[in-house]
DNA sequence: AATCGCGCCTGACGGC
DNA sequence: TGCCGTCAGGCGCGAT
């Protein structure tokens, strides 16, 4: 599914084939996404052109000079460019044709990704605005990540789940950082040290990092007709590993269910 | 204020 | 072979 890594390489995948083109038509054919398009983003969008593409934790904001599409990919949605002659497949929902002769696919089986349109400033947007920090951005450091913890008793990988602290961090990527700093997932966030903090997001920084270069390097062929955009294969550590060895020690790696959602760790190697 | 649990949805998979 | 139940998961939302 795409984490952070996938939808800053789909940003910049798609960044180059958009800006500077303008919007011929748009082709809404399933609009029941996680919330319903808009019927208006037709007659918005259209005759737009795309002035930047940005993201904003897994959100992605095409700015136009009238206005925004915020676009979500969920669990399975992805985004391809395809020659807009090539038929649409099946969960093909919305297609942005461009006056480049080229069209902007949206796919998502599961259709809990969303496009929507925006046109007010996209970052006092109701879904933006409550969002804490980029992961990436240097003021997320290991003070500001041990301050937002004190008092709190969620687990460590929770907390760090929950997008109103830090945004962007999925299930694969809590549980990878988790391990990488060997802070134990079901930790209360409240009793981790400043000093476990700051190497926490030391991990989170380079996992993130790392995941992008891979993505960079296997997704160089962004524009496809055919085939489905993979999603690069993480080189993944403990994440679905269950009962293999841990990289470290030796030991089987443990699943567990942590806040509805399945954790990979090492119980020698996590305190 | 923080935390919990639900629901949206399809495809993959296992059991019978 | 086919049918059915279960699970996976991002994330907003309403309840506690």
């Amino acid at each position: 599914m795409p984490e952070l890594p996938e939808v800053e390489t789909v940003r910049c995948g798609i960044e180059p084939h958009l800006v500077g083109h303008y919007v011929r038509t748009v082709i809404i054919r399933e609009p029941r996404l996680r919330w319903p398009v808009p019927l208006s983003l037709s007659q918005k969008l259209t005759g737009q052109s795309f002035l930047t593409v940005q993201r904003r934790g897994k959100y992605l904001l095409l700015n136009c000079p009238q206005g925004t599409v915020l676009l979500h990919l969920g669990m399975s949605g992805s985004l391809r460019l395809v020659p807009d002659n090539v038929p649409p497949g099946k969960h093909d929902h919305l297609d942005i044709v461009l006056s480049n002769d080229c069209c902007l696919r949206f796919n998502d089986p599961r259709r809990f990704g969303s496009v929507l349109w925006i046109q007010e400033n996209p970052l006092s947007h109701p879904l933006l605005k409550p969002l804490g920090p980029e992961p990436l951005d240097p003021l997320f450091d290991g003070s500001y990540l041990f301050k937002r913890s004190r008092h709190r008793r969620a687990p460590i990988k929770v907390f760090i789940m929950n997008h109103r602290v830090v945004v962007g961090i999925g299930n694969i990527y809590a549980s990878e950082a988790l391990f990488q700093a060997g802070i134990h997932p079901r930790r209360a966030a409240g009793r981790i040290s400043l000093g476990r903090y700051q190497r926490l997001v030391e991990a989170i920084k380079t996992v993130l990092y790392q995941a992008i270069q891979a993505g960079g390097t296997t997704l160089r062929d962004f524009v496809t007709s055919d085939g489905k955009p993979g999603y690069f294969s993480h080189q993944l550590q403990i994440y679905g590993r269950t009962a293999h060895p841990c990289p470290t020690c030796g030991n089987p790696i443990r699943v567990d269910r942590i806040g509805q959602r399945t954790s990979y760790y090492c119980a020698q190697c996590q305190h």
